[in-house]
Parts: structure tokens; C-alpha cells; sequence
DNA sequence: CAATCTCCATACACTACTGTATGGAGATTG
DNA sequence: CAATCTCCATACAGTAGTGTATGGAGATTG
């Protein structure tokens, strides 16, 4: 076998997390991972402990993504908290979501990874509290704001049917209009 | 074994609710199910036909609490438009949601789940927008501020950490005022 | 009280995995 | 070019379940 075909963690984690966005982490396996690769599972235990240390290391990579993720995006755009917000609201409403779901029905039964989106939870309702906060609001408000704004986004990756983009944007305005009422 | 100990369908899809809510719809099989119950699996096929049946049934018995559930609750008090809506909003808060958070996370990977569910949101929605015209808003303002209320609702469970009782219900308090602003 | 019916236990065959132990091919280094 | 190191295959043992076939105990009915 050519050098260039070995596998290293980083090949196992990303097709698991195919896996996980198509069909849920009860079905990140390693034998099938492994036939999906190619591979036998002789090469999964040689680059991982065991079956969980495998689903850690999709909890840190999605860790990862999150940390520099949208956030910094909107960031970079140095606009007025106004701006920011709206154009924050259009940049997440127009993620699929297939993966923020498949982690969060993951997290109704793994601890673990119901601690790591707990912290990824209040770090982005933080965030959009801070925007409402310098559009003038209360804190109070800025903050029961966030979590409405926040809630009614991921309310949409609970909904079993994905609403039609037409319907989105229509939500996204009347979303935006409400919040900054 | 006294008769009055015999099991009928309706215990193993109590107990497999039970397990759904505590441990999501991976770990609804039949042979701990029949441990729990204190019986073999002997028992469960003769009221089943297999494990998917089982499953089958635990949509079906989740499908009847929904169509004599809040809805109907709130239709009980015959009140106007929106003292009702503030009333279904204060008692779908109550709800612990732990059957709805099992629900959803199981219709992320399961397409029966996933279809019976999107019914259930529609009806839902529906609801609340006929509700919201009842109080003098537009068609569309009122579907959108629907779907906007009904998201807002379910990004709660989709929430790793449950928020506290306080914090739920200052935000009911705001979600209404932006709703019928 | 015999026949039947309901419900369950037992035993079996099978599937689909997990994790370990060992050896070996191919690249890399001294 | 020998020794070593990386990565993987193979073989094995074990676990946790599914579904079937069969028989039997207890209640129910005629």
C-alpha cells in the first residue's frame, strides 16, 4: 500500500462525521467506518483508544469549528451592532443545520456532549446579547432577546420538515423586526 | 403466574416510553425491556410482531396525546384569542418536554418519526396562527409570528441545558409582548 | 372436566458489532 | 542495507442484541 493512501485520525474523524450528520452517532461504528474507508478496524486501534475516544474527538472538532466559526465572521465585518446582527441572522439561517442537529439529538442522550453544546449555547446567546446590548437595550431585555432570538433559531433544526427559503427569509425579517422593536 | 401479572401491549409501550425518555430510541430494545418488565422476550413477540412494531406503536400512542392534548386544553377555557394564546404559551412552558426532546431526537435519524412529527408541527403552527388573526394581525404576520413562537418553543428543548424557572418565565413574558406587539 | 385459548419460558440459530494480540509489508532512518 | 518505525491485516474471543420454534402452565369456555 502507496504511503499517500495510509490513513491518519483526522481521515477516521472526518468520515465520522459524515456518518453523524447522515445518520445519527449511534451509527458512527467502527467496522463500518471501516469498510466506508477501506480499511479494517486493525487501523482504527492503532490510531484511536477505543470507539468513545473517536465520538471526544468529534466533540473537539466541532469544538473547533464552533470556536472560529460564525461568530468571528460577523466579527470581522467591524459594522455597528445593528448591522451585525442582521447580517448574523441571515449568515445562520442559511447553514443547512445537519450537523448542529445531528450534535444536539446526540447530546439528548450523551452527557458529554450535552456539556460541551451547553458551553457553546451561552457563548452564542452571550454574543447576541452583547449586540442588543449596544443597539440601546436593557440588560434584562437584551438578554430574555438573545434567548428567544437564539431559541427560535435552533427551533428550526427541531422542526422534522426544513422550511423553504422563501419561508426563512420572510421569518428572518419579521424575527429582526420584532427583536429590535 | 397469577393473570392479573400478565402483560398486554400497552406495559411494554409504557415501559418504552419510559426508556425513550430517559435514553432515547437506541435504547428501546426488546431484551432489556423484557428485564425490566421481569419476563423474557417470549412475551414481547407474542404482542409484537418485532422491534419496529414496537417502535410503530410508541408513534401511535405519542400521535393520540397529541390530538387531545394542550390544544384541546386551551380550547376548554373558551377565552378570546389572546388571553388564550397566553394561557397555551404558560402551559406548554410547563411541560418538562422530555417525551418531546426524545421525539425529535429520535426523527432526526428516523423517517416515520420524522414524518408523524412534521404533521404534529403543522397542526401546531396552524393553531397559533389562527389564533394570532383571532387577534386582528394579517395572514402572513400572523404565520410568521407563528412559526416564530412555535421555534421559539422548541429551541428550548433542543437546548443541552434547560433553563431555569425564572429565567422561562420572563421569557414567556417578553415572547409575548414581541408576539402581540 | 375436557378442550381451548392466552400468555410466557426456554432453547436455538443468527447478526453485528467491540476490543486484543500478533505478525507483516513498506517506508524511514542511521 | 540493516534496524526501526508506522500503519494495517488477520485471527480470535467476547458481548449484546434479534427473531423463531416449541412446549407448557393457567385461565376460560363449553
Amino acid at each position: 500500500m502507496n504511503v499517500a493512501d495510509r490513513l491518519g485520525p483526522e481521515d477516521w474523524i472526518a468520515a465520522a462525521l459524515d456518518v453523524l450528520a447522515e445518520s445519527g452517532a449511534a451509527a458512527v461504528r467502527v467496522d463500518p467506518l471501516a469498510k466506508r474507508l477501506g480499511v479494517t478496524r486493525g487501523s482504527f486501534y492503532w490510531h484511536f483508544k477505543d470507539r468513545r475516544a473517536l465520538l471526544d474527538a468529534l466533540l473537539d472538532a466541532w469544538r473547533g469549528r464552533q470556536t472560529d466559526g460564525v461568530i468571528a465572521e460577523a466579527e470581522a465585518l467591524s459594522a455597528p451592532p445593528g448591522e451585525t446582527l442582521r447580517a448574523l441572522l441571515t449568515l445562520c439561517y442559511q447553514d443547512d443545520g445537519r450537523l448542529e442537529k445531528a450534535f444536539r439529538a446526540w447530546a439528548a442522550t450523551d452527557p458529554a456532549a450535552a456539556q460541551l453544546i451547553a458551553k457553546v449555547d451561552a457563548r452564542r446567546v452571550g454574543y447576541l446579547a452583547k449586540l442588543l446590548r449596544g443597539m440601546g437595550f436593557e440588560k434584562t431585555t437584551a438578554q430574555a432577546r438573545a434567548r428567544i432570538a437564539y431559541r427560535t433559531w435552533l427551533g428550526g433544526y427541531a422542526l422534522a420538515a426544513a422550511p423553504a427559503g422563501k419561508t426563512v427569509a420572510r421569518d428572518v425579517d419579521e424575527l429582526f423586526a420584532l427583536l429590535t422593536a
